[in-house]
Formats: C-alpha cells, sequence, structure tokens
DNA sequence: GGTTACGGT
C-alpha cells in the first residue's frame, strides 16, 4: 500500500517534475475519449498557475494580455491548477468523481504548459498498471485542513473586496502604535480561538457528514471501526485476491505467500457463525477438547478460565455473494473478541445473564440471522449459510464497516511452522451497545 | 500520451 501523504505537499509549493500527493476539491472536469482533465483547489496560491479573473471584480479593467475564462465559475485567483489524468485514472474518475468532490490525488506531476503555466498530470503507474492514483476523501482529518483553508481564502477574498486593509493609518504616534501592538496582539489571540472554534465545528461537521453517508449507505451505525483515515473500502474478492502474495524470491523466482500481515477496511455483513450453539463461543482453557495443550496450571484453574473461540463468515455488503469464495470467514480469539464485544469470556452456559447480553450484542451486528438460523433447522433441517438474498432466510441484518486484520496462524509443532493458514479477524472494531 | 482557459460530450 502507498505510504499515506508521504509526498503530501500544497499548491502552492509545487515543483515541476516534483512527485506530490494533493488533497483538493474539485471545480471543474472536462473529458475526452480516454483522458480525462480536472481542476483542483486546494485554496493555496501559486503564482506560477493561470490567473482566473472574476468578471464582476471591479478592480480588473483588462487581463494584461492573458487569456480570460469566460464561463468560470470560481474560485478566481492563482489557486487552481488542472490535472490531466491518464488511464485508468481518467476512466475510474469520470465514473466516481463529481465536481466539489474532494479528492486525494497520488503521484502528481508538476509540469509547465507551453504558455508558462503550472499545470498537472497524473500518469499510468508502470509497476502496477491498475493502480488508480485518484480517491474520493471521506475522512474528517484529511477534510478538515482543506475545509480551513477554504474559508480563510472565502475571509480574505470578503476583506479584498470591501477593502479592509486599506483602512490602516499611513502614520502615527509611538501612542498609536503602542495602542495598534496591543490590539493586533488582541486580535490574534481572538484569531486564535476563533481557528480553534472552527476547528471543533469542522470536525463536528464532518463526523455528521460521515454518519450521513454511513446512513445513506446503509450501514450498522453501532459498529464502530477504527482507522478513519483509511478510506479505501476493499471488497472480498480485493481481500482474496491481494496482489502483494504474489512476490519474488532471493532467487528471482515467483513466490506466492501464503498470507500477508495486513489491514483492510470492509463494509460486510455477516452470513453464518459457528458454533451452532451460542453458549459454546466461550470455552474453557481447562477443556482438553477445546485446549489439546492444556497445562497442569490450566487444568488446576481451568474450569475459571474462559476465552473467547468462534467465527464469523461474511459477504460483502453491496453485493449478496454468489458462490463460496465471495465470502470470508473471520475467526475470533480472546483477543479480538473482547475488542468486538467489549465483554469477558466465562462460562456462558451457568451465567445466563452474561449470554443474553451476548445474544444482544451479537444482535446488533447480525441481526435476525440467528433466530432465523435456529428457525430454519427447526422447520426442515435447512443449514445455513443461505445466500443472503434467498427468501427463506428474511434476512433482516444491516452491513457494518469493519477494520480486517490478515494474519497467519503457524501449524506444527517445535520451532518452525510446517506451514501457515491464512486468517481473517477484525481489528479495532466494536459493536457499541 | 493531448491542446490552450473553451468545450460541458
Amino acid at each position: 500500500m502507498a505510504a499515506f501523504g508521504r509526498r503530501g505537499c500544497l499548491i502552492k509549493d509545487l515543483q515541476v517534475d516534483k512527485f506530490c500527493d494533493l488533497v483538493a476539491e474539485v471545480v471543474k472536469t472536462f473529458y475526452s475519449h480516454d483522458t480525462m482533465d480536472i481542476y483542483v483547489t486546494d485554496y493555496t496560491e501559486n503564482k506560477d498557475l493561470f490567473l482566473y479573473t472574476d468578471p464582476d471584480d471591479p478592480d480588473v479593467t483588462e487581463n494584461f494580455g492573458y487569456p480570460t475564462a469566460k464561463n468560470w465559475r470560481g474560485p478566481y485567483g492563482q489557486i487552481t491548477i488542472m490535472v490531466h489524468l491518464w488511464e485508468p485514472h481518467a476512466s475510474f474518475t469520470r465514473l466516481n468523481i463529481n465536481e466539489g468532490d474532494i479528492v486525494f490525488l497520488q503521484n502528481v506531476r508538476p509540469k509547465m504548459s507551453q504558455d508558462g503555466k503550472l499545470e498537472a498530470a497524473i500518469h499510468q503507474d508502470r509497476q502496477y498498471p491498475e493502480k488508480i492514483c485518484v480517491m474520493k476523501c471521506r475522512d474528517p482529518r484529511q477534510l478538515a485542513g482543506l475545509q480551513q483553508r477554504k474559508l480563510a481564502w472565502e475571509e480574505a477574498q470578503k476583506h479584498k473586496k470591501t477593502g479592509d486593509d486599506q483602512n490602516l493609518p499611513k502614520k502615527a504616534s509611538a501612542k498609536a502604535s503602542a495602542k495598534r501592538k496591543e490590539k493586533r496582539e488582541q486580535q490574534r489571540l481572538q484569531k486564535e480561538l476563533d481557528q480553534r472554534e472552527l476547528e471543533e465545528k469542522v470536525q463536528a461537521s464532518m463526523q455528521k457528514q460521515k454518519q450521513k453517508e454511513d446512513t445513506r449507505a446503509g450501514l450498522n451505525l453501532h459498529v464502530r471501526a477504527g482507522f478513519p483515515d483509511m478510506n479505501r473500502i476493499s471488497t472480498i474478492q480485493e481481500i482474496v485476491r491481494n496482489p502483494y502474495r504474489h512476490t519474488t524470491s532471493e532467487e528471482g523466482l515467483p513466490v506466492k505467500l501464503p498470507f500477508i500481515n495486513c489491514k483492510y477496511k470492509s463494509h460486510m455483513r455477516v452470513v453464518d457463525m459457528w458454533p451452532a450453539t451460542l453458549s459454546d463461543f466461550a470455552q474453557s482453557k481447562g477443556d482438553p477438547k477445546f485446549n489439546p495443550n492444556v497445562s497442569d496450571k490450566d487444568r488446576r484453574d481451568g474450569s475459571h478460565r474462559y476465552e473467547w473461540n468462534f467465527a464469523l463468515l461474511v459477504e460483502d455488503a453491496k453485493s449478496p455473494a454468489k458462490s463460496a469464495d465471495e465470502r470470508i470467514t473471520l475467526t475470533f480469539g480472546n483477543l479480538q473478541a473482547q475488542n468486538l464485544l467489549k465483554m469477558d469470556a466465562c462460562n456462558l452456559k451457568r451465567d445466563r445473564t452474561k449470554l443474553k447480553e451476548l445474544e444482544e450484542k451479537l444482535f446488533i451486528l447480525w441481526g435476525n440471522l440467528w433466530e432465523r438460523k435456529v428457525a430454519l433447522w427447526e422447520e426442515d433441517r435447512t443449514k445455513l449459510p443461505l445466500p443472503s438474498d434467498d427468501p427463506r432466510l428474511q434476512l433482516r441484518n444491516k452491513p457494518f464497516e469493519c477494520v480486517i486484520e490478515e494474519y497467519g496462524e503457524p501449524v506444527g509443532r517445535g520451532g518452525e511452522p510446517e506451514y501457515w493458514i491464512r486468517r481473517f479477524s477484525t481489528f479495532n472494531t466494536t459493536i457499541m451497545g
């Protein structure tokens, strides 16, 4: 995965041929057969950019021989750069990005146009031809900086029009000067306060926005996933076929790794679970059936030491799985389950209160899936999993956002494992009770 | 790898 914001910079700092990443607002798009131009701004000024003049600005009486943009709707000034997109970025952008969107642009290559105006291009990645370097930003922290610069720019434009900064006296006594200094200091403090307030407001509004989008996407707001700045949503296919598993050995031979330690952000729906008895979701470490390598210590106090041990079968929120390879199993050991449930394992066969609590928590996650699983079995011995849109299932559950962690489980005794099993679980994902 | 602050497909 590309390092996020490694070469992040602002339009004001762009230099020809110095690759960089930008977070910017799309103000205009134009496409033609297999390329696309996007005009983006991050509300910082670069004097090498094309000057878009405001036709309503009385100060602009002539354009000094520069071309004007007649139908330009703003923003005016030198804060917008044209970025020329080559495939595959062009198609992706044409389908997924609209004017007004905030985008994260990777590997932007600034260049000079023939008439000396700063422009940029995103070329096809030679090493990974499928890689898309245009992403829509949703994350509050990434958006906040841009929003602040936008507000600051708009504020500055307003002042420019009313001419506030021209009312300062040209000459002043020392006393007046000191007074002005004090006033400036006050203004500075006030500005700092305003800024902090603004930041909080932006944060709050972004969070609200994210919630709104999640609601629109039909996501379960009671399940919270960490890493809010990870906004690339992976599908099961992408996770299963992670291209980074294919690599090269020291001898230069192709190698397929059994697993990769990495994390994905996903939108998932639960379609089955294991084991088939809810009270078996926690197991005693002293039980040799569950823990074959049970130690004397475990056996001694085993009856009091319980661990979570269950699995969930999930599929993509957007597309009901057509085949088994469009689903993955999430495995929950003690740590992952504690994080998901915010509950400690215990003897669920004895503690009915905890069992009820678990049932209620998991209901939030999987809706009526459990009761349908039980009912279908009792009706005519129908077993899950079924396709999630199977009418018999009458499934009423909401997909949720989660961080999925991929890891390898070593198999074999002694030091060197004989082989590894590729496993998935959730990470930093919690059911909010 | 395409031409000029439009063109709006």
